[in-house]
DNA sequence: CGAGGGGTTGACGCCGATCAAAGCTGGTGG
DNA sequence: CCACCAGCTTTGATCGGCGTCAACCCCTCG
């Protein structure tokens, strides 16, 4: 409830000119195709597409792109943490899905849909490659293996999304706090193991519940040891102990 | 909790032998096929697939497939309502989404699974088609088309679990039946406008709520006269005073 | 007609939402 | 380098909602 968006409508030309344009991407030379999109499409076949793919720098709390408006770009996310969030007409605010790199987000534009379903906002440091439409289904057309990354990564989704449901969306509010930082150091570990901790109120709206109630349980959890700082955002976590308390036992 | 499975695998036998098999599917006559994963492949195609593709009807309460087991159909809902669902450790029963016609579901089975993500378990009478693998990656490479059908399908089923996060996971109980109402009018309505009603322990694993809870908010419905009841489980409802109580003003 | 499985209703206690206020902390500018 | 400030976290107090246990009812089906 009362919830404003990071940057509204009213502001986008702000965002634009705080976005860092890096420039033409060099999927040729991307040392990390294989986990993206384009995995297992030749090199050769980014000389042929109609539009460019062009690679972008998005700063944390600024919006990729918002729900409804009608674009033509499906994006990939390269490094950083993206959340899919979703307002109601009474303000409630809820994250549907948090993505990481090797997502391609603002899929439903491929089919159906012909404006994005949700808002994208950075969370960290955001790292992605902007793919038009037209690109995609030339390469579409020419690689069918293309197909069928796009339905890998639907169905990756979906699979997240449902687990969303079954482990994020029932049970008492210690539970469900528990189940978060499981999932978020099992979905988005850094090298070292540690995970990034949200601030209150997205762990709320991935929740469902209060940010009080999230305060009260994290500092629970904090004073327990369950949760240890590490450095700035991150933190490590006593597995066994909050797989315990998350029902897992 | 306390949940216990409709048919186990223990019983399984036994569910063999209550499926009618109706035989061979006839997808060059199929009078629905234009809603259904293959529309668009023409007639012909279905001369040229290595298995067969056989028709099946499920009764109500009846395991289709089970989550973890190693199987090699997808399945093509023709008719009927058919639930996902997911039992924890812990014994808590949640369904992730409820299909009907035109869905195809065991979908995961082409890309990453070798097994079933969750049960699907057939609510009312169920009648589908079960697609073997094999012929389903054979049309895919005779008909490019079907890939976009598969995606299609995943993006809708994607929807359909975000939809699902937002308006049945959070906020009070009267609001998360309402809307749950609201869905199944408008996701899976009869040819007059009504809807099916679910028993208790399905909406209640829906929502993430108890059971006596349902029971009371549609209790309290009824009494108002939001919802009606016109035959068996098909109720009519109160459109604009459930959303007003839902929240959608 | 009888048994059984759901649905309904009541009583009670606890969890968590809400309102309010104080404590921290990272970032900014002097 | 320090002081300050805005926003976030933490904590408290209160109260309503809903989970739980239990009893009873009703409808269906054998």
């Amino acid at each position: 409830m009362g919830y404003t968006m990071p940057m509204t409508n009213a502001t986008e030309h702000t965002i634009c000119t705080n976005i860092k344009w890096l420039g033409r991407a060099h999927c040729g030379k991307c040392h990390i195709r294989h986990l993206m999109l384009f995995a297992g499409i030749p090199d050769s076949a980014f000389d042929k597409v109609l539009q460019p793919i062009d690679h972008h720098l998005f700063q944390p709390g600024t919006v990729i792109y918002e729900a409804g408006t009608q674009k033509q770009f499906i994006y990939s996310i390269r490094r950083g943490l993206v959340k899919l969030t979703h307002i109601t007409e009474d303000g409630t605010y809820r994250i549907v899905r948090l993505l990481g790199p090797g997502t391609a987000i603002g899929l439903e534009l491929l089919d159906d849909a012909d404006s994005y379903h949700y808002t994208a906002v950075a969370i960290d440091q955001v790292d992605l490659c902007k793919i038009p439409i037209p690109t995609i289904r030339k390469l579409e057309n020419l690689y069918p293996l293309l197909y069928e990354r796009v339905a890998l990564n639907l169905q990756e989704q979906l699979d997240l999304a449902d687990q969303w449901i079954v482990t994020l969306g029932a049970r008492t509010a210690k539970q469900r706090v528990a189940q978060l930082i499981l999932f978020l150091h099992k979905n988005y570990p850094d090298k070292n193991g540690n995970f990034i901790m949200l601030n209150g109120e997205d762990m709320a709206a991935m929740l469902g519940i209060a940010t009080e109630t999230v305060s009260r349980v994290i500092a629970e959890f904090k004073r327990q040891k369950l949760l240890l700082k590490t450095h700035g955002k991150l933190y490590s976590h006593d597995d066994a102990g909050l797989r315990e308390i998350a029902g897992l036992g």
